[in-house]
DNA sequence: CAATTGATTGTTCCC
DNA sequence: GGGAACAATCAATTG
């Protein structure tokens, strides 16, 4: 029954990537199967999901973020081979965004800035929209994916080195 | 002076 | 399956 594909719009790129193929090769890796789940899910937040409201939750605004980069020396134990990841779909739009957020408000500096307009202005574009962006960034995890090929058959291989070497001790 | 954080979301990896 | 960490970038901040 019916074709459901189609929504009538036919979207700049609708037709690209995210599902877009790739070859149906041995496909038994979850691997595959979270990546997809990740455009399943994004499509289901295009269609309308809407919301979830974003609640400026004032009291636990603070969310937890020490983690996130703070010492680009230790880097994890794990990237000693593992290849280094993409910018995402959200950077490369923050990349176009930044530029004209600086024209409009060249009052505004600091990626921060930006980023909280950006975080914003992505919730309110459409699927169509965004799966520009996904669609490099699809293009990019490509290239990231044979990378991690390699480092998965080197581990196979049978390294067992994973923590490295030198360098870190501490903590 | 130098290094770091901070902020955004998305994706990834390991167990 | 879920948690944790990191991806780029620039300004401001801190020691």
């Amino acid at each position: 029954m019916a074709k459901k594909a189609s929504k009538s719009k036919n979207g700049p790129s609708s037709s690209t990537s995210v599902a877009s193929a790739k070859n149906p090769s041995t496909a038994s890796n979850h691997q595959m199967v979270l990546r997809m789940k990740s455009s399943e899910k994004m499509k289901k937040i295009a269609q309308g999901s809407a919301v979830s409201e974003r609640e400026t939750r004032p009291k636990s605004k603070s969310r937890l973020k020490s983690k996130q980069k703070k010492k680009k020396k230790k880097k994890t134990k794990v990237d000693a081979k593992m290849p280094k990841k993409p910018p995402t779909a959200f950077f490369y739009f923050l990349e176009d965004f930044r530029k004209e957020f600086q024209e409009q408000n060249p009052d505004i500096k600091s990626m921060r800035d930006i980023g909280k307009a950006c975080g914003e202005k992505w919730k309110t574009m459409t699927y169509e929209e965004k799966v520009k962006y996904y669609d490099i960034a699809t293009e990019k995890r490509a290239e990231f994916d044979t990378a991690m090929a390699e480092y998965n058959k080197r581990k196979e291989s049978g390294e067992d080195e994973e923590t490295e070497d030198d360098s870190e001790y501490d903590e």
